[in-house]
DNA sequence: CAGAGCCACCGAACACCGTTCGAGTCAGTG
DNA sequence: CACTGACTCGAACGGTGTTCGGTGGCTCTG
């Protein structure tokens, strides 16, 4: 019974296999082969160039100069692959020592990392809502959220809900952002609307929305990226009451 | 030039047509005939017994005794049959009348409507993510919202970002659990875990992560249930003190 | 050094998906 | 009655993720 791709991906849940003795194919050694690595670094490049849409596995392997059914060698699914990007991701987030006198600044911090790094890859926090709690690197991110709250003085289970409520929050929002970008390089010229567009369309409401139409200035007002520290500052001040 | 489905569309949104004078295809009258009405009732029915991501064109058409072609005569695309559903979601909240002593009550009432509706049709929340905010039955909810937080006396800049915040978790939140009800039912064995096998997980962990092992109790405690009261809590605390 | 077995590679195919095309069929209108 | 136009629907197109079976270098064994 050859290896499973199941079992190759317990491998590489344990000790990384250091480098797999560099095998050829029919190929002839022409072109270097194809790697777990090199696998995710042409995944992230299409998805920065593209968007996550366009990451398919055809796709993907055309830009490896292969077949499809070559990347089931290394990954275990579509599925396997959004895990591994979304590791990779968390691997790279930077996480303070913590400092109980500066608590919020540095969830805010982390937070942000994180909204930077799904931003910088529009539409890949959909996998990241998919992605297991079990990956290391993911919960390397969640023991640093962690490890903040509590050095901030906040009691443990707050501190635990508060980790899940952040980050499914911050999945949300590049979610959001990542669909909004995807229609705006993607045809649908309509849909995503100015802010005077929004303006004139609440306007235009009937009489049935007097909130809406008298706030719309509100309603219309701000950065995306405005909207989203105000909704950080909420939940973290919400945590600082507790 | 025979009316495009952006015009049906359109003329959807103005003043509902009334009965389409119910015309007869080749079949001789024998089934009853295929209405927007119709169609959105059998997608509910299938959403509701086997998950959002079974509603596929064909599906839906298999449903309704017809090819899937014939679905595009009264919806322009599978988008646009999100966007009904969602809507059809957003009519049947019960919005009350905003009391000035009562917002946080009534707001939390809304939002769980939400949740409830959302979850009852296991993963539509996905298609939610997607829905315009031009919708008038959305924005119907978000006037109701709106009142609500204007009555307990938020400054207006506050109450209008918070209607995003607490539809935006709302949205991630069923959308996670619509996933993992998705998974529980459809193969991945394993994917969905217990709680004592996440607390084993936990425990197995390497000394890098004291802190998850240490408040391992605390990370799986409480149903989703109480995980959604807590940040709706925390989002309400922080408004409370703007 | 000869042989065997492993396994990465890859072309072809399968079962789906959303959507379009064009022909066919009816109801109401002039 | 002929015409028009809305509705129906089988067939097909281009796309998706994934599987299967064979091939041929590689490495290890004898």
């Amino acid at each position: 019974m050859s290896p499973t791709p199941r079992e190759r991906r317990a491998a590489r849940l344990g000790l990384d296999t250091g480098p797999p003795a560099a095998r050829r194919g029919p190929s002839g050694g022409t072109k270097k082969p194809i790697t777990v690595e090199a696998i995710i670094g042409t995944a992230f490049g299409i998805v920065e160039r593209e968007g996550y849409e366009a990451l398919t596995m055809r796709r993907l392997a055309t830009a490896l100069e292969t077949g499809p059914s070559s990347l089931y060698a290394h990954v275990v699914n579509k599925e396997d692959l959004d895990e591994l990007l979304i590791g990779r991701l968390c691997a790279q987030i930077e996480l303070p020592v913590p400092d109980p006198d500066r608590w919020r600044e540095q969830i805010t911090s982390v937070c942000g990392q994180l909204r930077d790094q799904y931003l910088r890859y529009p539409g890949i926090s959909r996998a990241a809502f998919a992605a297991a709690p079990t990956n290391l690197d993911i919960i390397r991110v969640s023991e640093g959220m962690l490890a903040i709250l509590l050095a901030g003085g906040l009691p443990p289970q707050a501190a635990a809900w508060a980790i899940d409520s952040l980050t499914l929050y911050v999945n949300a929002y590049t979610l959001e952002l990542g669909l909004a970008s995807h229609r705006l390089r993607h045809r649908d010229d309509d849909w995503v609307v100015s802010r005077d567009e929004m303006l004139r369309r609440f306007a235009a409401l009937p009489g049935t929305f007097p909130q809406t139409k008298r706030y719309a200035a509100e309603l219309t007002a701000g950065t995306s990226d405005d909207r989203f520290s105000f909704t950080l500052g909420l939940m973290i001040d919400g945590l600082a009451g507790r």
